[in-house]
DNA sequence: CTGAAAGCGCTTACAG
DNA sequence: CTGAAAGCGCTTACAG
């Protein structure tokens, strides 16, 4: 292994001076600099991060903590990551949670041992103290999900008025009995959209039935599960807002299995706009959310926050919309 | 900062004797072991993995390099990456080429710099000799791809034998006019597909046509277009097999749409076995394969490779399986 | 079983 | 603009 000592020698220089032109140190004169570099490229030298990041107390590496890299919603929030964590000279270190608690806690604690700089959380369901702890120690940022009260720097959506937004177009379009299938209410984003539910209805003043509420875990098993519940009411809801893509379209094939036509018997509406919403039969109507920006945004946050740069907003709430395809129809009263 | 010589104090110890409890080294009587956990616990002390990383001239950390993250398929092998990574104490490094060469290449010379103390790579597509030059830096594992003529470590399926079975199956169903709708030529994983393709025809005495053959990019899109490209042919063909799952969505898209039946008119077969096979109409017949494992065992030999522990194989091929769904049937002269 | 000491390969205040 | 020197916080041969 070629290390900086032996540039310095080739060079006749400090290895201070190798250390300068290599972090582009104005103070090198330009022939000083072309010597070194001449020896560099002669020894095809290659600083050994590994010193120089304990010299410098920084991994050059961020976390990104998702529940489950395998939905294709995560896996575009961490392209964004990527992106301009690239473009910064970060690394990204993958944490996939796997939906565990235990393991969100794991990564969470990395902070500690200094392997990582900063984290993205786009998964926070541990208790709000441990975050903060974790956020005291070293920058942390929030994607999607957010903590009350707390003053951590958040890119999301506004939740709440998306769902709202999604069920008044169901009353729109007439619907009055509107079934929700939810994500887990241990999510606080679950939790908004249900708050959006209730908005809609309240708004529209039509009676909430807890019947009609589902909750499921944002896998299409979880979709088909709960609609097939839905569907065996003695008067079941002629529209059925799905807090995802996923649970959308397992709703979409209980309604189907049982017989139904979606829309013209059960209107369905998704959230998230998956790939999957164009390729599923009718095509699923669904709230559309900038998944790349929000990472793009979050991870531009973190490195800013590590920077020590003062951030102008800590709070970033990006625009979703609805997307009109084919699972949704008006009201048909003779059905 | 709390750091080993504060524990060493606290515990009236060497350092060095920290540093053995720690590490789980057998040569500390259970007296003073028991003198320094109880000083880590009481000063919360947290090993600097950037001192230790510098010390041991690793970094625990091995870098996934994948085509597209967003990809199922891919997220499914760096899910099996990372468990095995996980339970042996290894973080990994999220390399997403984005299919780009150059970004694949940069993702390599970090090994140079002692980023990552290894490399897995589900995508290789430059030449190989840039690849092996880096498996001689340290240790590389490829998974699904390969490189012909060397020895490095591999897991995959065996996709001549797959594809070959995969159109057999339409010619045992009837069909002699089969398209073909491949991967980028370019990847070796593609060429392996059209050789088994060849292969079912050549066994079946069935001619090759050219311009059944159409090269699309794994995506969705590619699919439709190619599709569209079979169907404006005089006389197109009664089945056709896609070389990956999103290619044939594209591709039962294309054919609906201009108002043929899948399979009723067109059999298609894909590739992969992800989840939207079961989610579009027909439900897609297609190859299975384990992608976890594929992740996983790879992943298993990467480390293994890294502890110099000798490997017992060195090129691993796990099974795949025909999983029989709805978009083949028999070829009808009639339809 | 334990400690003193060296050293991993950088970077950065400090002095000139 | 450049160099000598200290030091980041560990781990590990070496000696006892």
């Amino acid at each position: 292994m070629v290390a900086i000592v032996d540039v310095a020698k080739m060079a006749k220089v400090s290895t201070a001076t190798v250390s300068r032109v290599l972090t582009n140190n104005k103070n090198v004169s330009p022939k000083t600099r072309a010597k070194v570099l001449e020896a560099v490229n002669q020894l095809e030298y290659k600083p050994n991060r590994l010193a120089s990041n304990l010299r410098k107390m920084s991994s050059n590496t961020v976390m990104a903590v998702v529940p489950d890299i395998t939905n294709p919603f995560f896996s575009s929030i961490l392209q964004g990551f990527k992106d301009v964590a690239l473009a910064n000279g970060y690394h990204v270190l993958l944490g996939d949670t796997g939906n565990s608690l235990e393991q969100e806690r794991n990564y969470i604690n990395l902070v500690k041992e200094r392997v990582v700089d900063g984290l993205i959380l786009a998964t926070a369901r541990l208790p709000k103290e441990e975050i903060l702890a974790a956020s005291q120690e070293i920058p942390v940022v929030l994607a999607c999900e957010y903590i009350d009260g707390f003053d951590i720097p958040t890119v999301s959506i506004d939740n709440v008025s998306a769902a709202r937004e999604a069920v008044e177009y169901l009353i729109h379009l007439g619907h009055r009995r509107i079934g929700l299938i939810t994500g887990p209410l241990s999510v606080i984003l679950s939790r908004d959209r249900v708050k959006g539910y209730y908005q809609a209805l309240n708004l529209n003043e039509i009676q909430i039935e807890g019947v009609l509420i589902q909750e499921g875990d944002f896998t299409v098993h979880s979709g088909y599960e709960t609609m097939l519940k839905l569907l065996a009411l003695e008067d079941p809801p002629t529209a059925v807002f799905a807090t995802n893509d996923e649970m959308a379209a397992g709703a979409i094939k209980a309604i189907k299995q049982k017989g139904f036509e979606v829309p013209k018997d059960i209107s369905i509406i998704g959230f998230d706009d998956i790939p999957l919403c164009g390729l599923i039969e009718p095509e699923l109507t669904t709230i559309s959310q900038p998944r790349y920006d929000v990472g793009y945004q979050a991870m531009q946050m973190l490195l800013n926050t590590i920077k020590k740069e003062e951030l102008i907003r800590k709070q970033i709430v990006l625009p979703h919309r609805l997307m009109h395809r084919n699972t949704c129809c008006k009201y048909n009263p003779i059905g």
